[in-house]
RNA sequence: GGGCUUGUAGCUCAGUUGGUAUGAGCGCGCCCCUGAUAAGGGCGAGGUCAUUGGUUCGAGUCCAAUCAGGCCCA
């Protein structure tokens, strides 16, 4: 225990002025029922509840009906797992720009959707299924049955998600038609996907072609990334030479003169003689820059010679230096900083680089494949162009981290390899078939073989026939099918391709459309960089576009008008790009994208509708793939499962179909023994029909005014719903993209799953920590079109800034305890206490403090239209702390407390807070819809069982009173004589600011216009005088005079009355006393 | 490695066509009020504008390179 003596504590001394709660009863005190602690957790659900009940958004679509339309249109977020931080944030966005478009008295739809199918649903449910054992059965289950059954079980999980983010999304307090949302898997939905597909293949830009994959040989089937295990395997490694063809050419690239000398003539004899090898007559190396008489090998490395019989190329590097090396008695090409390297591992003796060029002087020289002989019926069909010859190529991706800096290329059997061989015009060539097994395209020895087998059988061939320069066993990470546990190899398969060069083909419906491909009307709607100013005017002089229902002049009582304040990014019949910026990526992407794959090799998904024919053609037409679509309308995309290819073909009449195959247009019978195929959409398909499925179908316009994501998706879902669009309507399915970026730590690394505090950013537990008013409050302050900086210490910031707000809307709240109002937007004329706003003098306080909020709405608007939410926060904060709080609420506390309760004073001010506050919680409503909605209740007294609503209500733009333009000035004289304040304060000992007087110069006789009282109230001070004479502003100490016992103001006006207090006159006057 | 993009006070951000950083809010420090009180108000301190080089009479602003991030590709 302390020892310390205890101090006895003095009684406070009594103030001089003990009488000062005398007057107290006789206040106007603050008083509202709004309270100072907000209590989210508990009060925005039941805010969504009441909603809810009164079908806040279907009211909304009603009573907006006939105004002019902005369709906004949300992409869907996949239905698997619970909603994060990112998706709390995009959501809100969408809230935001729904809310703020819908308050300017537009017709704005909302149908929220999730992307249902897709293979991480898949994946989860087979992995479920093959835990539990139930996969074994499934197994014994034909290939239709058994995707049923695994279709059934994907359902249920999307089913189960869908739900459980619907509730997480409308937690945080986002409005939409969340009652009928549209998902991906709804027959609705995927009848309207094929129409899409349908449309595609009307104007001939759907083709079928090859691909590599991954393919797992156990189960003979396409796998995706996320069906890949890494694991160890040994493998071989090995360096092969691939001989040049033309030997002179490839000593001219690497600047080796012809030697001309007696033995020349000898020489080239020797030299045809010598063709298969020179092993018997290993001489020495010649002399750096001499010409060597031996044919040069270009020399390869890889480690999977089962693909060297479908080699078609050597890939090298343009930039790279190529060295010609003398090895032990061979000559070689390798690059130059490989040299050592591999003639290291390989243990060569001897040693020379004869010369060195660039990897473009080697591009387009000869070499011949080492055992494949096309000329014997073997290899590529048309893939040689003469026996055994083929070329070298240049690729940018060739490294020297490993090999020789030569790449040997298969397209069949690589990605980069098919898209060299693609370039290059190469034959996509894949000897390999589905079991794992050579075709009869390779050479004889290798027929039929198991291509793991093949592998040292292929490595024996070459060290037999002196090609292998050197091999070696090693162990390395191989992507092994997560079901079977064995090796995957890389397969080209047939797939579906959207192109996107193909000339469109002239349809019925649409003669005249021009033929210009996919990729040339995506480049021409996205347009060209434009600099801001060359924006600015554009946007200036473009008048709003688009589907109109109702003309501007059609929404009536908007205050004023926020259609003339409309600001479009859409200009020029081009796409616009909030920000500009992503206009020039998404050009980037579009200018070098591929042609889009929509195939995959799945069961949860969209099945492409496609028939094999008993003479093995494959057929889809446009005319087919709607009669399917008319099938799956009405009975899901399972029918494809379960019904024959006769019955979905019903409605389908090949005979009169052009684009049907011959054989099935003579007899269309044939289409009762076609084979249904088995391949299913791309997700990203599905989602990029969204435009059809959601907008077209339900009515509620197209294009859409504005897609809303993050910036990944210019190469996802803005791109692939561009496309399809293009494809089938001619026109982007938007007019502007609006892109944020994608959260950061606080060190501004990327955000990762495994962070220690990553409990803390879970979206229920930022719910319960801050509220989400908070929450949408930090969305609203975000500079989102960068990296998004996360930190609790940010929601910490926003809810101190929430606090600022929401006392803001109390205090003013509490000043209207006494205030009856009466519709103060119809003029204030009938009854209640609301002043009317022509009859409050521009000069007033009042005056000024709405012209204030004419200027901030007006601007709040602005910004909120061009979607820069950080501005409208920053405006409606400095608001409510700079204008309210700490001026026009600090000036006109003292008439709100102490005049009589219905002066006309008072009342005035009363009104224009009423204002105020109805105006703030609208522009505010968007942003803290559950904190806006009770202030605005409570400021129109609205009981448990009124259904009124912020969010059915307009922004109020402007009052319109107009304030004395010398209102400027005042301020600026108010904000010197504070700053002479403060140095009185030590100067005078006047420490509060009522114990003061200020003489305020007014050279010019400007102050003279306004009411001294609201000059001195604006201070804080008791009395203002003005001295013409004066320069600056003098601060006198008041202290001598009496102090009114009810204001506290020394106003000079204070004496003894009749009831012994000292008091002013305004206040006697209040009291009743003389 | 390529395309797009970010880097201004401790933090979040303004900084218009190049012309001295009047920067703003929060936080921090000092003070006032106690009739907005787990509130309200006033004043003040804080920055070599990521680094380096260039263009210019003059660069946070234009150009180039570098460093550290982000998205998408390879």
């Amino acid at each position: 225990m302390s020892t310390q003596p205890v101090q006895p504590v003095a009684p406070k001394p009594e103030k001089p002025d003990e009488g000062k709660n005398r007057y107290k009863p006789t206040l106007n005190l603050p008083q509202t029922p709004f309270p100072m602690k907000a209590n989210l957790v508990q009060n925005e659900p039941a805010s969504v509840k009441r909603w809810q009940q009164n079908g806040i958004y279907k009211r909304l679509r009603e009573e907006r009906a006939g105004r002019l339309k902005w369709v906004f249109h949300d992409g869907p977020p996949y239905a698997n797992g619970s909603i994060h931080l990112g998706h709390l944030m995009n959501k809100c966005l969408k809230d935001l720009v729904v809310r703020m478009k819908s308050m300017q008295g537009l017709d704005v739809p909302y149908v929220p959707g999730w992307d249902c199918h897709g293979l991480p649903i898949e994946h989860k449910v087979v992995v479920d299924l093959v835990e539990s054992g139930k996969y074994e059965k499934l197994r014994t289950l034909d290939q239709w049955t058994r995707a049923n059954a695994i279709r059934r079980e994907c359902q249920k999980h999307a089913e189960k998600y869908v739900k459980l983010q619907s509730g997480q999304m409308q937690r945080l307090l986002t409005l939409g038609d969340y009652e009928n949302p549209y998902l991906t898997m709804s027959r609705e939905y995927e009848a309207a996907t094929l129409e899409v597909l349908a449309g595609l293949l009307e104007r001939g830009l759907v083709f079928r072609a090859l691909k590599p994959v991954h393919w797992s040989v156990a189960n003979e089937t396409a796998l995706a990334d996320a069906e890949l295990e890494y694991q160890d395997r040994e493998d071989v490694s090995v360096y092969v030479d691939f001989e040049a063809a033309d030997r002179g050419a490839v000593y001219d690239a690497f600047g080796l003169k012809e030697e001309v000398h007696a033995e020349s003539a000898e020489g080239a004899e020797e030299e045809q003689e010598s063709e298969e090898g020179e092993e018997g007559s290993r001489s020495a190396a010649p002399a750096p820059g001499t010409r060597p008489h031996v044919t040069p090998s270009f020399m390869i490395w890889t480690t999977t010679p089962w693909t060297l019989p479908a080699n078609l190329a050597i890939a090298v590097n343009a930039k790279f230096e190529y060295a010609l090396v003398w090895i032990d008695g061979n000559v070689a090409v390798v690059a130059k900083d490989a040299v050592e390297r591999v003639t290291k591992a390989a243990k060569a003796e001897e040693v020379v680089v004869l010369a060195t060029t660039t990897g473009a002087k080697l591009v387009g020289l000869k070499y011949r494949h080492p055992f494949v002989s096309p000329d014997k019926g073997e290899g590529a069909p048309g893939g040689a162009k003469a026996s055994r010859v083929f070329t070298v190529v240049d690729a940018e991706y060739v490294t020297l981290e490993d090999g020789t800096g030569l790449v040997h290329t298969a397209p069949g059997h690589g990605v980069e390899d098919y898209q060299t061989g693609h370039r290059v015009g190469l034959p996509i060539y894949c000897p390999v078939k589905g079991n794992g097994a050579y075709d009869e395209t390779v050479p004889e020895w290798l027929r039929g073989l198991d291509i793991w087998k093949a592998n040292d059988l292929i490595v024996k061939r070459l060290r037999d026939s002196g090609h292998l320069f050197f091999d070696h066993k090693f162990t390395h990470s191989y992507p092994h099918d997560w079901r079977s546990k064995t090796p995957v190899i890389f397969r080209c398969t047939e797939q579906w391709f959207v192109g996107v060069d193909i000339s469109f083909k002239a349809v019925s419906d649409q003669p005249s459309w021009p033929s210009a491909s996919l990729r040339q009307r995506a480049l021409d709607f996205v347009g060209e960089w434009m600099s801001p100013s060359k924006l600015d005017d554009a946007m200036r002089n473009t008048k709003v576009e688009g589907p109109r229902t109702a003309t501007a002049e059609e929404i009536a009582g908007t205050g004023g008008s926020p259609a003339d304040r409309m600001f479009d990014w859409h200009v020029n019949n081009q796409v616009g790009f909030v920000p500009e910026w992503g206009r020039n990526r998404m050009r980037g992407m579009l200018a070098t994208r591929p042609d889009w794959c929509i195939s995959r090799q799945r069961a949860w998904g969209l099945p492409i509708p496609a028939f094999d024919l008993p003479d093995g053609t494959v057929f889809m037409t446009a005319r087919s793939c709607k009669a399917v679509a008319d099938v799956v309308r009405q009975k899901g995309a399972d029918a494809w499962f379960t019904m024959t290819p006769g019955d979905l073909l019903a409605g389908y009449d090949a005979a009169s179909d052009s684009e049907a195959p011959a054989a099935l247009r003579a007899d269309p019978s044939l289409k009762a023994q076609a084979r249904k195929g088995g391949d299913i959409l791309d997700v990203w398909f599905e989602s990029g029909s969204s435009w059809n499925a959601v907008l077209r179908q339900r009515n509620l316009g197209y294009p859409a005014e504005l897609y809303l994501e993050g910036s990944d998706q210019h190469r996802g879902w803005f791109q692939l719903s561009l496309l399809p669009a293009l494809g089938v309507t001619g026109r982007p399915p938007f007019k502007t993209i609006l892109t944020h970026g994608f959260m950061v730590d606080r060190d501004g690394k990327k955000l990762s799953k495994s962070r220690p505090d990553a409990a803390r950013y879970e979206v229920d537990s930022v719910c319960t920590e801050f509220g989400m008013d908070v929450m949408r409050w930090w969305v609203s302050s975000l500079a989102y079109e960068n990296d998004i900086k996360v930190d609790v210490e940010l929601f910490g910031l926003a809810g101190e800034a929430y606090r600022k707000v929401r006392n803001t809307l109390r205090f003013m709240l509490s000043n209207l305890s006494d205030f009856v109002a009466k519709d103060p937007s119809k003029g204030c004329e009938c009854g209640g206490f609301c002043v009317p706003l022509k009859d409050i003098p521009a000069t007033s306080i009042d005056a000024w403090v709405l012209g204030e909020y004419d200027r901030m709405a007006t601007a709040v608007i602005e910004a909120y239209n061009r979607f820069d939410f950080q501005f409208v926060n920053k405006a409606l904060y400095d608001f409510c702390n700079e204008t309210l709080s700490a001026t026009y609420l600090g000036a006109v506390k003292d008439r709100l407390y102490c005049d009589k309760a219905d002066s006309p004073r008072r009342r005035r001010t009363q009104t224009v807070l009423w204002d105020l506050t109805d105006g703030l919680c609208r522009l505010l409503a968007p942003i803290m819809c559950h904190t806006a909605d009770e202030a605005w209740r409570a400021l129109h007294r609205c009981g448990n069982d009124d259904s009124r609503c912020v969010h059915t209500a307009e922004f109020v733009g402007a009052f319109g009173v107009g304030a004395d333009a010398r209102w400027a000035g005042v301020h600026e004289a108010l904000q010197k004589a504070g700053v002479a304040m403060e140095k009185a304060k030590a100067s005078l000992g006047v420490e509060n600011p009522l114990d003061a007087g200020v003489v305020l110069p007014d050279p010019e006789g400007t102050l003279a216009a306004f009411d001294c009282v609201d000059l001195a109230d604006l201070l804080g001070v008791s009395e203002v005088t003005l001295d013409p004479g004066a320069s600056e502003a003098r601060v006198i100490d008041l202290r001598s005079r009496a102090r009114c016992e009810r204001s506290w103001k020394r106003d000079g006006t204070v004496k003894q009355r009749s009831d012994g207090g000292m008091l002013s006159d305004r206040d006697a006057a209040a009291v009743g006393v003389a």
